[in-house]
DNA sequence: CTCAATCCCACGAAAACCCATTGTGTCCCG
DNA sequence: CGGGACACAATGGGTTTTCGTGGGATTGAG
C-alpha cells in the first residue's frame, strides 16, 4: 500500500466556547484528495496522550489489512481474540465527524476528554494519519523528540505575541 | 531507489519584505521531471544551521522507506516508538509550500526562523535533495569546504556589484 | 420550553493571485 | 560579426480570495 497524497505540517488552532475547531486547510486538502468525503475520524492514539485523525478512506484501508492479517493465521485462537480486539478498537472506539463549509468540527465531548484538549488543538500531520494534541501535554512528554516541541513552542508563541 | 533527476548547482536569491523567494528554475525544472507537484517540502537540517528542501515524490518515498522497515521488526515495542518519533520528524516537523506561477514561495516564519533566512538565500544543489542557506553562516561554519565557500562568496559579488 | 447542534453571516489578517518592470542570455537575421 | 528581437528569470507592488474565528439565528429533539 502506499498512498500518494500525505498529511504533513502543523498547526495550533483554537476551541472556541462552543467546542468547535477549524481542521487547518492543508490537512482538508488531502482528506478531499484522498476520497471526496468531507469527514474526519477520530480515535484515541494507542501510544500518546492525544487523538489519532484520520478520513474515511483510510479507516477502509485499514479494515481491509486487518482482514488480510486474521487469514493469514485463522488457525490460532490467539489470533482470532487479537482481531477481535483490534476490530473493536479500530471502529467501536472511533467517532467520525464530519466538518462544515467552513472546515470546522464540532469536536465530540469524549474525544476531547480522552484526548485531554483544552482550548487549544495542535496538529500534526505524520503522513497516513495525523495527530491533535493538547500543546501543553505534548511539552510534557518524554518521548517526544526536543525538535518537535520547538515546533509546538513556535506554534504557541505565535498565537502569544499576537 | 534511484531518482534519475538530480538536484545540482547554486543560487543566491533575495527574500523580499512579503517573505517571498523565488525558487532557482533549475531546481523547479528537477523538481517537476520528478513529479508534477508545484511545490517543494522544507524541513531543518539535521546537521548544518540550514534548511533541507526537496519534492513532494522524494517525501513519500521517504515515507515508504520508513513503513518498510517498520514491518520488518514490528514486534519490538522500541521499534514501534521510534518508528513514531521518526514519522512526526519526517511529516509534523516539515512544511510543503506550492510556489506560484512565477516560481516564488512564501517562506514559512517558522522555517525561516529554524534556518536563519535573513533576506538572502542561498540555493545549494545536493542529489536527492538541496539546502537553503543564509549565506553568513555557511561562511562561518568550520565544516563547510573552502571551495564551497568560494562559490557562496562569488554570487555575493555577483550580487553586491550590480 | 430548553438546551444544544446546525446553519448563516461577518470580520480581520494572511495568503494566493495577477500584472508590470528589469535584467540577462539566446537566437536569428541582416 | 553585430545588433536587435525575443524569451525567460527574478523581483516589486497592488488586488482579490481564502482561512480562522466570533457571534447570532434557526432548527430539532427531549
Amino acid at each position: 500500500m502506499a498512498l500518494e497524497h500525505l498529511f504533513q505540517g502543523s498547526a495550533l488552532n483554537a476551541v472556541d466556547a462552543k467546542g468547535r475547531v477549524s481542521i487547518p486547510a492543508f490537512l482538508r486538502g488531502v482528506i478531499e484528495r484522498r476520497g471526496d468525503a468531507r469527514t474526519i475520524v477520530l480515535a484515541k492514539h494507542e501510544a500518546f496522550p492525544c487523538l489519532s485523525a484520520y478520513d474515511p478512506a483510510y479507516a477502509a484501508l485499514k479494515h481491509a489489512k486487518l482482514e488480510r492479517l486474521l487469514e493469514k493465521e485463522e488457525t490460532s485462537p490467539d489470533a482470532q481474540l487479537e482481531y477481535q480486539q483490534r476490530n473493536l478498537m479500530a471502529f467501536a472506539a472511533t467517532e467520525e465527524v464530519p466538518y462544515d463549509s467552513s472546515g470546522r468540527i464540532l469536536f465530540p465531548p469524549m474525544m476531547r476528554r480522552k484526548g485531554q484538549i483544552g482550548d487549544l488543538a495542535l496538529f500534526l500531520g505524520t503522513g497516513e494519519t495525523f495527530q491533535i494534541w493538547n500543546p501543553e501535554l505534548l511539552l510534557k512528554d518524554a518521548r517526544i523528540p526536543e525538535d518537535l516541541k520547538d515546533i509546538a513552542r513556535f506554534r504557541l508563541e505565535e498565537r502569544g505575541a499576537s
